[in-house]
DNA sequence: CGGCCGATTATCT
DNA sequence: GATAATCGGCCGG
């Protein structure tokens, strides 16, 4: 078992530590199996200030593991049906996070398939984020658990970095009307290799 | 690959 | 009452 990313990692802009985040394992321990995944695309969230962030309008119900201590998931409900998982970064009192957008299934593909029939058909990338989390059974149950210690069953493993000239900088994804200039801030870090 | 569309409901105004 | 950090199916190129 590779070393599990600690607190310092997270108590960092969002936007520091996305890049660094390509490469890393997600591991879920589920019903007695590990499942992996490596990180290959991320985005950023960072401030009241950005105004493609939840936290905007301030703390709310949903939104206040974001203000809270760094190292923690984020995973909140959207569209009627989806699950989204984000790592909690800076730290407490400024709400910033890093959106896990799509991993590279690595242990446990077998459970995967289980809890995503859809992953058996096509090639085994995760490349969702309310794909990778129904593959890795999170849910609401999963908000605010401690990504730096094995106890929530949720953590991240340090991996191997990405190539620079691998890694492609674009907009963030699905932000609908959000205003310049957080619209196209360079905040979504892909790994394509 | 890109675009459009319907599904489905917690959360916020 | 409106919106949403999406997905899968279906279309056209």
């Amino acid at each position: 078992m590779n070393p599990i990313l600690p607190i310092e990692f997270f108590s960092r802009p969002a936007p520091q530590v996305a890049p660094e985040l390509l490469g890393c394992l997600l591991v879920r321990q589920w019903q007695g199996q590990r499942l992996a995944g490596m990180i290959v695309e991320a985005e950023a969230y960072q401030g009241m200030e950005d105004q493609a962030c939840h936290a905007r309008v301030g703390k709310t119900a949903r939104n206040t593991v974001m203000f809270g201590a760094p190292g923690r998931a984020y995973v909140y409900f959207t569209y009627g049906m989806h699950w989204m998982l984000n790592l909690v970064c800076e730290s407490e009192g400024i709400p910033a996070a890093v959106l896990i957008r799509a991993i590279k299934p690595v242990e446990g593909l077998d459970a995967m398939r289980a809890l995503r029939p859809h992953l058996a058909d096509t090639n085994a990338w995760l490349n969702g984020p309310a794909k990778l989390t129904q593959a890795l059974g999170i849910t609401r149950e999963q908000n605010g658990t401690d990504v730096c210690s094995t106890d929530g069953g949720l953590w991240v493993e340090k991996g191997a970095s990405a190539p620079l000239e691998q890694v492609r900088l674009t907009p963030r994804i699905g932000l609908g009307a959000t205003p310049e200039p957080w619209l196209s801030l360079p905040w979504r870090w892909e790994w394509k290799f």
